[in-house]
DNA sequence: ACCCCGATCGTA
DNA sequence: ACGATCGGGGTT
């Protein structure tokens, strides 16, 4: 199916966010369907990376949407965002959990943006990556639209008041 | 050089 | 409830 492209990237986060839902993701051998996102949009969100300025780890979320944003959290999981908005606008949509199609069809739940980085191998190596580009890093139409609810975002001492988190239902 | 803490997860 | 584990970013 059709590959998402810049423009679809380049918008406002949450309307990226809910949207990614049910989307197909490709890396490599394996895909899967994203379940839960949450949004992280500017340098007065105090949640997201971009609050403290920019910096080495953060600089890829200044730039052009439509790149992977990959980076190491507690010394051991990798967590997996698409960037988004207008260049120089620090701003990305974390992938937090996806539905994996196995080739003999069994369902994995990927519950959780560390566990989703481990089942697909995604490291520092897939930071800054166009995957608007890419020919083994993208995502695709699939047709679905999915429901879901909104809560906060989980796992974060500040920003706790924002609802930006995006879950699939059922 | 040092210190604190984090967009997590598995185990208890 | 807690420990694992380490790099980023601020401070001395």
């Amino acid at each position: 199916m059709e590959i998402l492209n810049r423009n679809f990237f380049e918008r406002d986060t949450l309307v990226v966010a809910k949207e990614l839902l049910g989307k197909k993701l490709i890396f490599k051998d394996k895909q899967c369907i994203i379940t839960e996102t949450e949004a992280y949009i500017g340098m007065n969100d105090p949640a997201c990376h971009a609050a403290v300025g920019k910096t080495k780890r953060n600089e890829v979320m200044f730039g052009n949407a439509g790149f992977s944003y990959v980076y190491l959290i507690y010394g051991m999981y990798h967590c997996l965002n698409f960037v988004t908005e207008k260049k120089e606008f620090p701003a990305a949509v974390l992938i937090r959990g996806a539905k994996v199609i196995d080739n003999n069809s069994q369902e994995i739940d990927l519950n959780g943006p560390g566990k989703l980085c481990r089942f697909l191998n995604i490291t520092k190596e897939e930071n800054n990556i166009d995957i608007v580009k890419s020919d083994y890093f993208y995502l695709t139409e699939t047709g679905l639209k999915p429901k879901y609810k909104i809560t906060p975002r989980v796992g974060i001492s500040k920003g706790k008041d924002k609802l930006w988190r995006f879950v699939v239902e059922n």
